[in-house]
DNA sequence: GCCGTTTTCGGCCCGACTGTTTTCAGTCG
C-alpha cells in the first residue's frame, strides 16, 4: 500500500505534538502543522509528486527540511526523526493532550512528576489522588478530569458530525437563544458557515446589548450537560450528546470582524492577520485597526476591502489560495443554489423511493426545476427493487405519459444502472439506447484492488451509454471509507470520453465533496450536482451539493445542470 | 521550520477564560 497524504499529515501532526511536549520553538511546531495541513489538502498523493521527482517545496510551508521528510516517509513508509523522538517521550503521552483542559505543559508536568506516560496512567493516578496534590490541580479538577477521560474513552474521536445534523442543532439553539428580545444579529459561524461536510462543534455568535443575558440563556438550554467556560464574552458548553457549543457576544459594531474571526477558518484568520500587519494594520475579532483608530468592523466585506481584497464567500476561507486569488481579482464566480435547473438524479417507489413519480415531479416543480431526472436502480441492486429491461420498458411509457401532459416540469428518463464487477453496465445498449441519461454507480465488489476497480470504471465509460459517475469514491461519512481507486485517472477518462462525475448531495454521501471538486475543476471535468432523492423531502438537499461545488471553487460553467434542459440534452450525447 | 518587491535573519495572529498566578502561564477559540 502507497503511503497517503493523510498519513504524512498525521506523522507531521504527531511530531508537532510531541515537539510541543518537548517544550520546542512554537513557531517550528507550527511550522509542523502547518505542513500537515497543506498536505493533507493537496489534491494529489504526495508519493505520485517523490516519484516523478517533482518540487516539494513548491507546496506553502514545505521546505528543504520538510520535503526530503516526505521523501523518507514515501519512500520508506517511516521517519527516523520520528523514530527518535518517541524515544524521548513514551507514545501515550501524546494522548494526553487530547484530554480538554490538558495541553503540553500539563502533559509533560503529569510525565515528569507522576510518570505518567498513557491516558491509563494518568486515570490510576487520579483516582489515587495524587494529582489533586501537584501544583497546579485541585481535588475538583481532578474529578473532573477523570469524568473527561471517561468521556474521551467512550466517544469515537475519529467521528465528526455530520453538518445537516449540527444544522438541525443550530436551528434549535437559535429558537432558544432568540427568546432575548435584545438580541440582534445571530450567526452560525465555524466549519459550519465554510460548509464542510462535517463539524467538529458549533461556533455561535451573537450582537447584543446586554450580553449577560445572552449568556444566562444560553447556559439554560436544555440539552446542556457541562459548563466548560463562561466569562463576559464567551462561553462554552458541552450537550449531553458530547457535542461541543461556543457561543461568542459582541456589540454591532464588531459583528463583522467578530463573524470573520469565528467563520476561520484559524489558517485563513492568521493569514489576512498577516497581511494586516504586513499594511500597517491589525485585525482582531473587535475590527481593523489602524494605531488605536478602528477603520472598520461591523461588516465583513468592509475589513477585506481595507486590505486591498474582494469579499471571500465562507466556503472558501481555508487558506488554500483564496487570499491571493482575492488579491489579484481572480476569485471565482461560484456556483449559486438559484442557477440549478434541474436535478439529475431521483427515486421514486418503482424502486426503493417513497413517493410516486408524480410527487417527485410536484416538488421538483415547486422548487423551481425546469427537469427530474427519474434514475431507478438496476435490476442488480435487487433489495431496491431494481429494473429489468421489461420494467424498465414500462418506466419509459409512464414518463412519456407524464410528459405529454405538459405538468410545466419535464421528467427525463434515466436508470441508476450498477457497474459490475467486468466494467459492464447491468442492463443492454438496447434499453439503456432508450434514456434520456444515464447515471452509473458501483454498488457492489467494492474490494477490488486500485487498479482493477479504476479499469473496472474505466470499461464501463467505454460503453457510449454512460454519461455520469454517480457517488464517485463510495464513502459514507463516519461509516465506509473511500473504495481503492485512482480519482485522477477517473477524472480524466471521464473527460476523455464525454462523460460527468457526480457531486451526491446525500448528507452522508456528499461524494465528491469540495477538495475532489477542486481536483475536477484543474483535470477540466465537468460535473453534475444530485440529490439522489429517494423521498420529495430529499429533493431538498441540492443545496448541500451546491455547498461542495463552492468549496472546490466551482462556477455555473463547471456544472452540467445549470444548463437549459435542451442544451444539456445535446451535451449529454456522446 | 519556513519565508522574503521593504528582509536570507528575525520575525512568525490575537485575545478570552481559568486558576491562585500577587502579575501570569496555560489552554483554547
Ligand atoms: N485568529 C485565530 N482564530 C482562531 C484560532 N483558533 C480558532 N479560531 C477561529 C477560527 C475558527 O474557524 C473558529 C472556530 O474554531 P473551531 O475550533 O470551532 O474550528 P472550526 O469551526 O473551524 O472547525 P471544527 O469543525 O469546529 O473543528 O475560531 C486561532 O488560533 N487564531
Ligand atoms: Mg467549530
Ligand atoms: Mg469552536
Ligand atoms: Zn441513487
Amino acid at each position: 500500500m502507497t503511503v497517503q497524504n493523510a498519513d504524512v499529515a498525521h506523522i507531521f501532526e504527531h511530531i508537532a505534538d510531541i515537539l510541543a511536549i518537548e517544550n520546542a520553538n512554537p513557531f517550528r511546531i507550527r511550522a509542523y502543522r502547518n505542513a500537515a495541513r497543506t498536505i493533507f489538502s493537496f489534491t494529489k498523493p504526495v508519493a505520485e509528486l517523490v516519484s516523478e521527482h517533482g518540487d516539494l517545496t513548491e507546496l506553502p510551508g514545505i521546505g528543504k527540511d520538510l520535503a526530503s521528510k516526505i521523501e523518507e516517509i514515501v519512500k520508506t513508509g517511516e521517519l527516523k526523526f520520528l523514530k527518535r523522538l518517541e524515544k524521548e517521550i513514551p507514545r501515550g503521552l501524546s494522548e494526553l493532550v487530547e484530554i480538554p483542559g490538558i495541553g503540553p505543559k500539563k502533559a509533560k508536568y503529569l510525565y515528569k512528576k507522576l510518570n505518567i506516560g498513557s491516558l491509563d496512567d494518568l486515570v490510576s493516578a487520579a483516582r489515587q489522588g495524587k494529582v489533586s496534590k501537584l501544583k497546579g490541580f485541585t481535588v475538583q479538577g481532578e474529578k473532573k478530569l477523570l469524568q473527561n477521560i471517561d468521556t474521551f474513552k467512550h466517544s469515537d474521536q475519529a467521528k465528526r458530525t455530520l453538518w445537516i445534523e449540527a444544522h438541525d442543532l443550530a436551528l434549535s439553539l437559535i429558537e432558544h437563544l432568540q427568546k432575548i428580545p435584545e438580541i440582534e444579529q445571530i450567526e452560525v459561524a465555524g466549519s459550519y458557515r465554510r460548509k464542510k461536510t462535517t463539524v467538529g462543534d458549533l461556533d455561535l455568535l451573537v450582537s447584543c446589548s446586554s450580553p449577560l443575558k445572552v449568556m444566562e440563556q444560553f447556559k439554560s438550554y436544555d440539552q446542556v450537560q457541562e459548563v466548560r467556560a463562561m466569562g463576559d464574552t464567551k462561553a462554552s458548553v458541552v450537550l449531553k450528546s458530547n457535542f461541543q457549543v461556543d457561543l461568542r457576544v459582541v456589540d454591532k459594531e464588531s459583528f463583522g470582524a467578530a463573524l470573520l474571526y469565528f467563520t476561520g477558518s484559524k489558517a485563513h484568520n492568521i493569514h489576512l492577520r498577516k497581511i494586516a500587519l504586513e499594511q500597517g494594520y491589525k485585525i482582531n475579532e473587535y475590527g481593523i485597526f489602524k494605531g488605536k483608530i478602528k477603520l472598520a468592523g461591523s461588516e465583513e466585506a468592509r475589513i477585506y476591502k481595507q486590505l486591498g481584497l474582494g469579499y471571500i464567500e465562507p466556503e472558501l476561507r481555508e487558506d488554500l489560495g483564496e487570499i491571493e486569488a482575492a488579491r489579484r481579482g481572480k476569485l471565482p464566480k461560484l456556483v449559486e443554489q438559484k442557477f440549478i435547473r434541474g436535478d439529475l438524479h431521483a427515486h421514486t417507489d418503482a424502486s426503493d423511493g417513497q413517493n410516486s413519480l408524480e410527487d417527485m415531479a410536484a416538488e421538483a416543480k415547486r422548487l423551481g426545476l425546469e427537469y427530474l431526472a427519474i434514475t431507478e436502480h438496476s435490476k442488480r441492486v435487487s433489495i431496491a427493487h431494481g429494473l429489468d429491461a421489461k420494467l424498465l420498458e414500462k418506466h419509459i411509457r409512464k414518463i412519456d405519459q407524464f410528459n405529454k401532459a405538459q405538468n410545466g416540469m419535464t421528467l427525463l428518463k434515466g436508470i441508476e444502472v450498477d457497474i459490475l464487477v467486468d466494467g459492464k453496465l447491468d442492463l443492454p445498449d438496447s434499453i439503456l439506447e432508450l434514456l434520456d441519461v444515464r447515471v452509473c454507480s458501483v454498488h457492489y465488489n467494492l474490494n477490488l484492488s486500485m487498479e482493477k476497480m479504476t479499469e473496472r470504471i474505466i470499461r464501463a465509460m467505454d460503453n457510449r451509454y454512460f454519461n455520469i459517475l454517480a457517488h464517485p469514491t463510495g464513502r459514507l461519512i463516519n461509516k465506509r471509507a473511500p473504495y481503492a481507486f485512482d480519482l485522477e485517472k477517473i477524472m480524466i477518462a471521464a473527460r476523455d470520453r464525454g462523460c460527468f462525475l457526480e457531486i451526491n448531495c446525500q448528507p452522508d454521501r456528499l461524494d465528491l465533496e469540495g477538495e475532489h471538486c477542486k481536483l475536477a475543476k484543474e483535470i477540466g471535468v465537468k460535473l453534475a450536482i444530485s440529490t439522489d432523492a429517494h423521498s420529495t423531502n430529499q429533493l431538498h438537499n441540492m443545496e448541500l451539493g451546491v455547498a461542495q461545488a463552492r468549496r472546490g471553487w466551482l462556477e455555473n460553467s463547471d456544472i452540467i445542470n445549470t444548463m437549459s434542459l435542451n442544451a444539456l440534452l445535446r451535451y449529454l450525447k456522446r
